[in-house]
DNA sequence: TACAAAACCTGACTTAAGTCATTTAAAACC
DNA sequence: GGTTTTAAATGACTTAAGTCAGGTTTTGTA
């Protein structure tokens, strides 16, 4: 909210600075060409459960979360909603668009914790892309692997059980955002029973049934606020 | 399997060259430049059913499809598969490595048709990308919007009843494929109840009753090889 | 510290869709 | 042209998960 002070000598341009060599989208550029990235970067802040934008109106561009965790969002016609994906800090997410080209389809992004974030919009990722041909190589790989981790959830989705499904996710979790601490793993993020419903095309009881049920089995633990999980090897076996 | 003829004064290379021109990721490439691409450039045949490549042994890559059918299909634990995509001509898929990144989840691709294919291997994707920076712009254009793409599909698997969700599928194929004929709508492809099933994930049966039932209302019409919608308003009225 | 609002929990009941088993029909192949 | 294979169809039954309704607990905040 207020401008967080500037170390000595340390302007607004060279935060932006630190923060690109941070993203893998930029690490690899030089002091000189960082500059001149650095001059079509904006920094935006948001508050926890502030939207950055909604489905209907989201315009190409492309966003990489530096601090916090976004949640990617589609409303269903019968006004559910679901969690496409979660956002961690260093990944990118938007899209671009090119030519004819226009998508069909959006979501909505809401962070989900504090977040900081990098925005460069369509017009200015194109003409750095052009002149930066890495910073275009390095978007497909990313977009191109999203695509292989979200045909992923499809298929878990698409052919699992609740049950499997939530034990995918949880793992899946532990790996990304998990903290080791003497065998348990310990995912410390702001998700309720409704948002693993959301991820896991579900409802909240069953959600809060299959999670009770573990904590009684002593697979994992929970308070609001993160998830233990204390017995991995039970959930893997869910997997088959 | 065999050649064939070449048209007088035709090389195998201005084959290509046709070929890349009718791929929106080449087209704008001036005749030099075509020239310089089609160097790395595989013209690849399939029979249909043959595999493109299997789950467990893809490797990085870019394919663009130029005539045929291709299903992106993966495996589920329980020996069941669904199809995560349908590739129509002119569409692309595989997927860039470059650097530490590599993708956990890959999938396998079969032809569902004779059909002929564009392959660029990763390594001179990257070079190519390096030299012409639009190639690797459209690239992340079509990552991107096949990534929305997907997010609706699972948002349909994840929140929809089976019968929303075929009608969805059958729409969406209409509209890709379809051929308009006096009020109908022909979509021709070689889909069997099974592959509708492994697309909305759902099993054969159901698919069947589903489909059934609308044939027997007139709402669609099937034979060996294609379906036909005589009323697209219906199936768009179980989208609410 | 009290009160409202979220989040979590549980039971009873319903239902959509899965499973299994069998039949028919259309392709494909000797 | 007859036989095998593959796809489509249908009925009977089961079940996983959804729905609804009523609770408790936690957390944020006035």
């Amino acid at each position: 909210m207020e401008k967080k002070a500037l170390r000595e000598g340390q302007t607004p341009e060279d935060i932006k600075i630190e923060f690109l060599k941070k993203t893998h989208l930029f690490e690899d550029l030089n002091p000189k060409e960082l500059e001149e990235v650095a001059k079509y970067i904006q920094v935006k802040k948001y508050v926890k459960g502030e939207y950055i934008f909604f489905e209907e109106e989201a315009e190409p561009g492309i966003f990489i979360l530096v601090e916090g965790l976004v949640k990617l969002i589609k409303e269903t016609s019968d006004g559910r909603s679901i969690i496409v994906r979660l956002v961690f800090p260093g990944e990118v997410f938007g899209w671009i668009e090119w030519g004819k080209s226009v998508p069909k389809f959006k979501y909505t992004a809401m962070a989900a914790l504090p977040s900081t974030l990098l925005y460069i919009s369509n017009k200015d990722f194109i003409n750095l892309a052009i002149k930066y041909p890495a910073i275009a190589i390095k978007l497909t790989c990313d977009a191109t692997h999203n695509l292989l981790q979200t045909y992923e959830v499809l298929k878990s989705i698409a052919s699992g059980k609740v049950e499997e499904r939530i034990a995918k996710l949880l793992l899946e979790l532990a790996e990304k955002a998990g903290e080791k601490k003497n065998g348990k793993i310990i995912i410390r993020l702001p998700l309720t029973r409704q948002d693993i419903a959301e991820m896991t095309g579900t409802t909240v009881e069953t959600t809060i049934r299959i999670m009770s049920r573990w904590k009684k089995q002593g697979i994992i633990n929970t308070e609001r606020g993160y998830i233990e999980i204390l017995k991995k090897e039970e959930l893997e076996k869910l997997l088959l």
